[in-house]
This record gives structure tokens, C-alpha cells and sequence, in this order.
DNA sequence: TGTATATATGATAATATGTTCATATAAGGA
DNA sequence: TCCTTATATGAACATATTATCATATATACA
């Protein structure tokens, strides 16, 4: 099969796009990430919350809200001493939420 | 706060559910698999095509394959000494599509 | 049966990932 | 300033993941 036809046939997946969807699909394939994500669908919160109704570390909170932050998947906003995230890219909560539902009803 | 709140807060993200969300992302979570997916998404195709195609080893595409129809995301059938896959879950190679569509205009 | 082609599998090695521990930083109040 | 609370960070360890190599299996056909 020749170069080109080789480019028709994968249809435009460039590199960049590539690395962006493995990346964003990453971030979505942890079970703790996807239960801080689905809990800021829901509300604003703080680390601590979130670690209290997760029942996980604080380190380990603090730790994948900076990977989810390096993905800019969620944002925070600092009051005091308290830091509140909550999600910044509704369409990749969106596909979080429509893959939670799907898999309800497997 | 209590347990039953808790509960609550958690918005029913049961342990089987985030089980099968957290393994489907990190099906799409490879660029590797992503590729395989995302041709299969145009038409079906054996294990040499796609190695072909996407210049990838035939040990890694089977072993890729494998791991994916674990999962139900692709079937096969069988013509002769040549294995056909192609996607078996429409619903979530759309949500890579999606992705996908989203990744290229961000 | 013997050979060729297509695919699958198991073992291995390199790398990536996730949690924990200890500690650092930042902000507010006494 | 000192203390307290909230969060962030770095190192380290255990585990998971991925590609590769060698080989096994399966099917078709002479």
C-alpha cells in the first residue's frame, strides 16, 4: 500500500490530535479521578471535601488535581487558606457523565 | 459529615460502574489502541491491515485486539486464515469520535 | 502429510502510573 | 511573630502497562 493511501485511510488522526485524546482519555481512566471528577460535576469543592466524601489522602487528592489541572480539565479558585476546584471542560464531563450512564445500563 | 450524606454526595457512583467507566477509558486511554479504534471506526479490517496501516507490529495489534475484545469494543470473524475486526460498541466509539472531534478544534 | 500464511500467545524488559510519607508553602488569626 | 489550618510538593515504592521476541496454533492448499 502506497504512503498516500496510507494517509486516506487513517483519516487526519495527526499527532497532536493523537496525543491530546490519549492523554484526555488517561485522565478519565482512573477510578479516583473519575470519582473527583463526577463529585465536581456535582458542586464546587475544597481539597479537603473532597478527600472527606472520597475518603482518600489529602496527598493523593491535591496530587491528581494538579494532573487534572495540568489537563486543564478543572480550575480553582483560592478563598483564605481554602482552595475550591471545580471542572473547566464541560464537554469532557459531559462524555465522563455519558460514559457513567452508559455503563449503568450495560 | 456522615455516612449517609456521603452516600449521597457520591451521587450513586457504585463500585461496578466505576470499574467498567475506569477500564473503558483506559481502553481509549492508548495511542496505539485509539488508532486501531479509530480505523475500525471507518471499516473492518484483519490484524495485517491494520498492522499495515498504522505500521505496527502483528504481535501488538493482536495483543492490542485481544485486550480490546476483552472488553467488547471490537468482535472478529473468521474467513479462512484471515481474522476481520471491527468496532462493537457503537456508543463508545462515538465517545471517541467525540473526543476526537473536540481535541481537533480546542 | 508437508508447507505457507495469518493470527495468537507467553515471557520479558523498559517505562509509566498511583499512593504514601515526610515536609514545604501559604494564608489567617492571636 | 507564632501558631494553626489548608494545600502543595518531592521522593520512593509497588504495581501496571506496553512493545518486542520467540514460538505456538490454525487454516488452506499442493
Amino acid at each position: 500500500m502506497e504512503e498516500k493511501e496510507k494517509h486516506i485511510m487513517e483519516a487526519d488522526l495527526d499527532e497532536e490530535t493523537l496525543f491530546i485524546v490519549s492523554q484526555t482519555f488517561k485522565a478519565l481512566g482512573d477510578p479516583t479521578r473519575i470519582r473527583i471528577l463526577h463529585l465536581l460535576y456535582q458542586k464546587e469543592c475544597s481539597v479537603n471535601e473532597i478527600a472527606d466524601i472520597l475518603d482518600l489522602g489529602q496527598s493523593t487528592v491535591s496530587h491528581q488535581l494538579r494532573f487534572l489541572k495540568n489537563l486543564r480539565l478543572v480550575k480553582n479558585r483560592r478563598a483564605g487558606t481554602t482552595m475550591f476546584y471545580s471542572h473547566d471542560d464541560k464537554h469532557v464531563i459531559q462524555i465522563l457523565e455519558q460514559m457513567i450512564a452508559h455503563a449503568r445500563h450495560t
